[in-house]
Parts: structure tokens; C-alpha cells; sequence
DNA sequence: GATGTACGTTACCGGCCAGTAACATCCTCT
DNA sequence: AGAGGATGTTACTGGCCGGTAACGTACATC
């Protein structure tokens, strides 16, 4: 009972311990389990509370899913963001880099490919608060791949763009079904240099590179 | 005398009309609405009958969303070979005839994406009988786009049918967060031929369409 | 006319669901 | 010490869930 080793309550309002513990156990019980298939009994029991505090921290079950798609949009730009910022500059590095975190962070070992498209399928009622944070969130995806393929000098910048972005659906998706790696998104960073290379004419500064692999 | 068409005995137990209604409205509504958000009684009322006469066609809900992923397995072979048959003995038309037929049915305007992977979401207790027909699905069409890949005589047939088939995946992905084909998926054939193109090899019979657009 | 079969109808079960009321406790800040 | 806020506890509502029992009805065949 007096086993307690952090308190603050720092937060303005509403935000406590509990509140962040209920949070991190809903991302990660929707995320193994599907959103419908966890109740918010679950939830609560998971974060060692009970339904009441529950209700205390989130008004229904369904703002608590939309505020936990908010987050995963938040965190998913902050490793987009990081993955990319070595390679500044470099957008066919970048773009590599971006599928290279998509394997080890959406289809790792014990991954469930992405939160975001998986909502999506749970939740198809039209009115769902979430619906608007998914399509915000694949909306700015096309957005930052195209503009990538267009900083690459693609020469179809909007065309590569939507093929990498299907390349990064498919193998989050295909994570579902096929275990580890195991499946076709081995070969997702073949594709994609593929079509960097199929995309982007030879410059002047990649010609080096594309002149000695054809000797 | 028993050899009647619509009543026989033929079926070894429990084939009738109200199965088939149920069946089908199943079919519809896991589709429209998800597995998960479809009741027995919504089922049976929707097939204009009653949630006892459901328990008296399937065991289970379950074993009647397990039926239905055969049945859905079963259509989208015959899809499949209806789309390239026209094409045989051309394995590169017959891949985009493949995407072609997928855009039209799985993308389509009224389309919900594949209704396997969309189960492969909603099903995610490993002992669920509808989780072996979805793998079964999944790793027949990698293999056969490896074959068609292999047949196009690609540079590496298992690379570019795992490229296609995360195409593949993601165009039905994207398909339920971007309404019609506003979304990447209006840029899905371009990315098919691309790789086509990129992993084919040049041949004496392709030569000819190549040195045209060189020209 | 008897029988069997397919189907409809009603009522019910236990359980889980989202959500709430009322009350007790404890901690923290003043 | 006292107050207020955050939290735990118990009990509850109403509804839907998957699934079942018992019974009634229509029909077709023999």
C-alpha cells in the first residue's frame, strides 16, 4: 500500500497519473487487440484503475480512440522527422530512410503494421471522431512523399509519390498476415530503390553512381 | 422423383434458401460494415428471417465468418483467372489486366477494400478459423505474382512479384481512407508499369516499343 | 391422414458493453 | 488543521452480444 514512488500532479487540468497510464494502455491494448475488441474495462483494469477513474479522465470510449490516433500521428511525424533529418539534402536517401523506419518500427518483430490503417478498417461509421485524424494523417503522407519525389526530381514527382506511399500501405498491411519478415515486404526497399531509379533521371551528381554500375 | 434441382438431399445437411440469404446478407454486411460490427440478429433480420433460423444454417458466428472468407477466396480466383485469360501467353498484360481488375473491384466507387485484409484487422485472435484462409489467400498471390513475375521472365521474379503485391495490398488499403480514386491508387498502374519496365529486361520483342520511346 | 422437414416466433440465458451514481479514501497544498 | 482535488470501491442501468429452448406453422411427400 505505501508503496509509492512518484506523485506530482503538474498537469493544469484533468491530466494525472492516472489519465497518462489509462492513455498508454489504450494505444497499446488497441493497437495488439483491435479497438473494438477492448473494452474500456480492459482498458482500466490494464492501467491498475477501474472504470470509474476511467470516465474521470475521458468522456466516452470513442474520444479516447480519436485522442490515441492524435498521438500516433504525433509520434509517427516524430520519427518520420528523425529518421530523415540525417540525410538533409538528400531526398532518395531520405526516402530509403523513411521506408527503413517503416520495417523496423510498423513491421518489426512484434508490430502490428499501422494503427492508423487499422483504424481505419475497425471504425467505418462515418461520423467516428477518428475519421478525420486518419484521413489527415495518409493526406499529409501523400503530401510529403510527392513533395519528396519532387525535391528528387522525379520526373513525375506526384506519380512517385503515390507508388511509394502504396509501397508503405502494402507493407504495413501485409505485416498483418505474414509473420516477421517473412512475407513480401522483404523485398519493399528493393521496390522502392527500383522505382527511385526508375523515377529519377540520371543527374549530373548520380551519373557516377549509375555509369559504374553499368560497367 | 429425388432428383429435383432446387430441393434434392443433394447437399449433405443443412442447404437451403434462408442459409443462402444469410450467407449472402453476412457477406454484404462484414464487408460494408466490418466483422465486428455485425450481429447475428442484425444478420438475420437483414435476410429477412430470424436469429434462430441463423443457429439452425451455421454452428457459429465464427464458422460463418470463416465461410465467408472461403467464399470471398474462392470469387477472387475466379476474377483473377477470368482477368488474365484473355492475356495468356503475355504475362505482363496479364499483370495490369490484374491490377486493372483490382481497381475496379476492390477500389472501386462502392469498394471497401479487400475483405481479407480488412479481416486480417479484425480478427486478431490467433485461433480464429478465419485466419488460416486469409494466409492461405495472401500466400497464393505471392506466389502466383512471383510466377507471372517469373514468366515475364523479370530480372529477379521474387523481388518484383513481392513489389507487386504491396502495390497490390496498399491499393486496397488506401482505398478506405481516400473516397473513389482520389487517393495514391489513381497512380497504381503507373507504378505496375514502371516496374514492369524496370525488371524486365529488354528483349529482342520488347526492343522495339523501348527504342520508339527512346526515339 | 400421418410424418418429416424447413421455417417462424417468443422468450430466455449469461455475459459483456458503455456509461453513471454515490460514497470512501488519500494526498497535497495552504 | 482544514479544504479540495484526485483516486479507489461498489453497485447499478440499459442495451447488445452470441447462443439456446420450446413451441407453432406451413408444406410436401408418402
Amino acid at each position: 500500500m505505501s508503496e509509492d514512488k512518484s506523485r506530482s500532479s503538474a498537469a493544469p487540468e484533468g491530466g494525472g497519473r492516472v489519465r497518462d497510464r489509462i492513455f498508454q494502455t489504450a494505444r497499446e491494448l488497441f493497437y495488439r487487440q483491435g479497438i473494438r475488441a477492448v473494452g474500456v474495462d480492459a482498458i482500466a483494469c490494464g492501467a491498475g484503475t477501474n472504470k470509474m477513474s476511467f470516465y474521470r479522465s475521458f468522456p466516452s470510449k470513442d474520444d479516447l480512440v480519436a485522442e490515441c490516433l492524435k498521438a500516433q500521428v504525433a509520434e509517427s511525424w516524430e520519427r518520420w522527422d528523425a529518421a530523415i533529418a540525417p540525410y538533409a539534402g538528400n531526398p532518395r536517401r531520405q526516402i530509403e530512410a523513411i521506408f527503413e523506419m517503416i520495417m523496423n518500427k510498423a513491421c518489426g518483430d512484434d508490430a502490428c503494421g499501422c494503427p492508423l490503417s487499422n483504424a481505419a478498417v475497425e471504425l467505418r461509421e462515418a461520423e467516428h471522431p477518428g475519421h478525420q485524424v486518419i484521413r489527415g494523417h495518409k493526406t499529409e503522407v501523400r503530401r510529403r512523399l510527392r513533395a519528396l519525389a519532387a525535391e528528387a526530381k522525379a520526373s513525375d514527382p506526384d506519380s512517385l509519390g503515390d507508388a511509394l506511399m502504396l509501397l508503405l500501405e502494402g507493407s504495413t498491411t501485409t505485416r498483418l498476415t505474414f509473420a516477421g519478415r517473412s512475407g513480401p515486404l522483404s523485398n519493399a526497399l528493393n521496390a522502392v530503390r527500383t522505382l527511385l531509379d526508375a523515377y529519377v533521371p540520371p543527374t549530373a551528381t548520380a551519373a557516377k553512381k549509375r555509369s559504374k554500375a553499368a560497367a
